[in-house]
DNA sequence: GCCTCCCTACCGACCATTCGGTAGTTTAAG
DNA sequence: CTTAAACTACCGAATGGTCGGTAGGGAGGC
């Protein structure tokens, strides 16, 4: 059994069953070990809640950057940009879920540690908006807004994503992209 | 002491810390009572939570099915009803929230008769937004994921928004049926 | 006017259970 | 022999919920 197995135990259960619900016992039973196990490899139930939300955020920054590195046009690199998060949500969703909706459980302390690399990431977003403003490719009166407006289209698949579902997470990044660039209104009326 | 005090203090501290961080002594304190009086209004705990959920959706479906009804093209029924969720959310927030973020801590049987509900909600979108694009007025390839892409952008805005700052929900609202309606990419470029 | 009865609202004490976490011991591999 | 990794047994605190009881304010009979 290695620290890397109860994590990602956790994280599954974490989120399916928020992280209060969640027992020790609970994630001991995952793994197979007995509770009191489970404390040679972790020290607390928040230092695991910790560690997923580090890994789960790091993956999407790794991710993202990647993207945000290249040089195509604020349009294009915002569909990929799209494309990257995403994906990334839907084909990780434990650590995402726990990212995304079991943040607030961390204590005090750690929380405030956390935020800011969370602001950071939607800097990343703030930034690439503002690119294509001045490039003339983009158009919005609060991009700050406009930024939160997508993040929440996109952090909200994961209350809705199913996995054998009709829709890959490849064709709804793309569908998303879509909307947020053209708009729902139909132009060029016939 | 009335049980509608009770429904609101306990809205307001399960928004706060969810469902299950909260305990019934935290309840009783911020109604000043004793843990054994709210038993006197109350039943149990889960039952707190389904009355709360109820109150949220049914103010939700009350405010949105009024503007439903009306006979503005989809557009501007679009417009009204992104305006009449979003302020009803933000001026709700404990109510909404709950809603919104801890609707997973209902009890197995209470929460499938809860989803129907929501599901009825998500179809009053479907169907605006069917009558849009009959009408030619809008233009999507997936609406189902259209609509939860929008649902999805406001619903987030739970998580972000204070009353404190500089946006209030009117303003919010505009600018998100702005985005939605004509998109990012700027048009007719100079 | 007074007394009885009942009812709402509340309380302190308590219950069984579960919680996160600890102490000390055994097992097994190098 | 050492050490990592697992175990059994246990702890104090907190949890959701129950119990018997009480303060106080009508309602109604006499």
């Amino acid at each position: 059994m290695t620290r890397d197995e109860i994590l990602i135990a956790a994280a599954q259960i974490f989120s399916q069953k928020g992280f209060h619900a969640t027992s020790m016992q609970d994630i001991a039973q995952a793994v197979n070990l007995q509770k009191a196990s489970l404390y040679h490899h972790i020290s607390s139930k928040q230092e695991i809640l910790v560690e997923v939300l580090d890994r789960a955020l790091g993956l999407l920054i790794c991710n993202m950057e990647e993207v945000m590195e290249g040089d195509s046009p604020p349009d294009e690199m915002l569909r990929q940009a799209i494309r990257a998060y995403v994906v990334t949500i839907l084909e990780n969703r434990d650590l995402s879920a726990v990212l995304l909706l079991e943040h607030r459980s961390l204590e005090a302390e750690l929380h405030t540690r956390h935020v800011p690399h969370r602001d950071q990431f939607e800097q990343l977003w703030r930034d690439l908006l503002k690119r294509g403003i001045e490039a003339g490719v983009f158009e919005t009166a609060e991009p700050a807004m406009t930024v939160r407006a997508l993040l929440g289209a996109m952090n909200w698949a994961i209350t809705w994503y199913r996995p054998d579902g009709p829709l890959s997470p490849g064709k709804i990044a793309d569908e998303f992209a879509g909307l947020f660039l053209t708009g729902l209104r139909r132009r060029d009326g016939s």
